[in-house]
DNA sequence: GTCTATACGATGATAGAC
DNA sequence: GTCTATCATCGTATAGAC
């Protein structure tokens, strides 16, 4: 019940020597991506997050200043791999229509093997907090690493709608609409957990369920924008 | 800084007499659940929520025994006006491709006229928690009030699109996902507050902002849907 | 870099007066 | 039904030894 590192802040149960193993700050990254992923940020405690990784608190504390800067860094880390699953797909010169295409694909690639990411994602664009403007500029704000990421994702997402509704293979849609409603379709699946697992029959994250949504959120996409 | 009514649990600061104004569960679930919406089940304290409706915390857990069970209260109050806001357009005998249209039209009002209602949707639909399963059979727990109207509504819609892929109207789709794949789309913009404005250049519960949505998002998803 | 120890406000919840 | 007072625990963070 009582975590084991923990124990030792109240002067009792003081054993022996404990194995000291090194740490990277990466082992903490991951541990706390799948618990902000889970629980949220303020449904994680550095206590928690602590014994997860296997450190005492201060040792975090040493690592990463504050509980906000972590999970700055935690998002971060996230979108820079979802930056790489995506840059591939999208500088070549086939047409909009068959890079949409793969554009998709990709994500539903990165979402459904890296299971913590849609959840954490989710979160944080729904968390109101961290992007008082995506623009970047009016706010005195200075921007955070994962927002200028996102706001390149997007960009590219943008320009790519943008070349197809210009060469009249996409229809002449809102683009800000048409960003959100592909956002949803394609994220909120692989955050949804148990829903989804009850709406689809099996784990979203089974092969068969990944496949299949592949197919069909794909369709459903390229149906929604093509002309 | 310090809330003005805590500050009497300190014996300081003691005045006068406070006017007692008598305070429905009602007011409470108000101002939960707008708390909720903005900062998720953990990032809300009650002693937060017990300033922001004008009582002490003990008042609060007279009305509601536990935390869990007044966020159980609000989002069985929020699916609610939910399950209202969309009962007129399904019962006619119209057919699928209008009942959808009006399907849509409904929710995108409901979320559109209800600003707290998407983010606390999706919040509740990301944390894993309250739906260990929406079969409601299994597992030994007993299902919450709004597990019951959640499953009610998606019941519903799953028998829209079955109706129409009966009939040659809609596609043979996945049902499943394609109720995640239009979830995702309708309630993920109105829950998305800066990016969402970020992306459509206007706040998104502005009214052109939410005519165009309305607009757009039908369109989009009657292409991903309908044959 | 890791630890122990500590600081202090906030947390959910309870007891009991009125 | 409302309040004051109190509780043990957890929240983030810091100080300083090794």
């Amino acid at each position: 019940m009582v975590p084991d590192r923990e124990r030792f802040e109240d002067g009792e149960a003081r054993e022996g020597p404990i194995l000291t193993v090194p740490h990277s700050s990466e082992k903490i990254l991951e541990s706390a991506e799948s618990l902000f992923a889970a629980s949220g940020y303020s449904g994680v405690g550095m206590r928690q997050l602590a014994v997860a990784v296997g450190l005492s608190k201060s040792s975090l504390f040493h690592h990463f200043p504050t509980k906000r800067e972590l999970y700055a860094a935690v998002l971060d880390r996230a979108l820079e791999r979802m930056e790489e699953g995506l840059v591939p797909e999208c500088e070549d010169g086939a047409d909009p229509s068959t890079r949409l295409d793969r554009w998709i694909a990709s994500i539903v690639g990165v979402l459904a093997e890296d299971a913590p990411m849609a959840r954490l994602m989710m979160r944080a664009l729904v968390d109101e907090e961290p992007f008082p403007a995506l623009a970047l500029d009016g706010s005195g704000r200075e921007p955070m690493a994962f927002e200028v990421r996102l706001a390149r994702i997007l960009d590219r997402f943008r320009a790519l709608l943008e070349a197809g509704i210009a060469d009249g293979s996409f229809r002449p849609v809102s683009i800000g609409d048409a960003i959100q409603s592909t956002i949803g379709a394609l994220v909120f699946h692989f955050a949804s957990g148990d829903l989804g697992e009850a709406l689809i029959g099996e784990p979203i994250f089974s092969r068969a369920a990944v496949s299949r949504r592949r197919r069909e959120v794909s369709e459903f996409i390229r149906r929604g924008l093509v002309a």
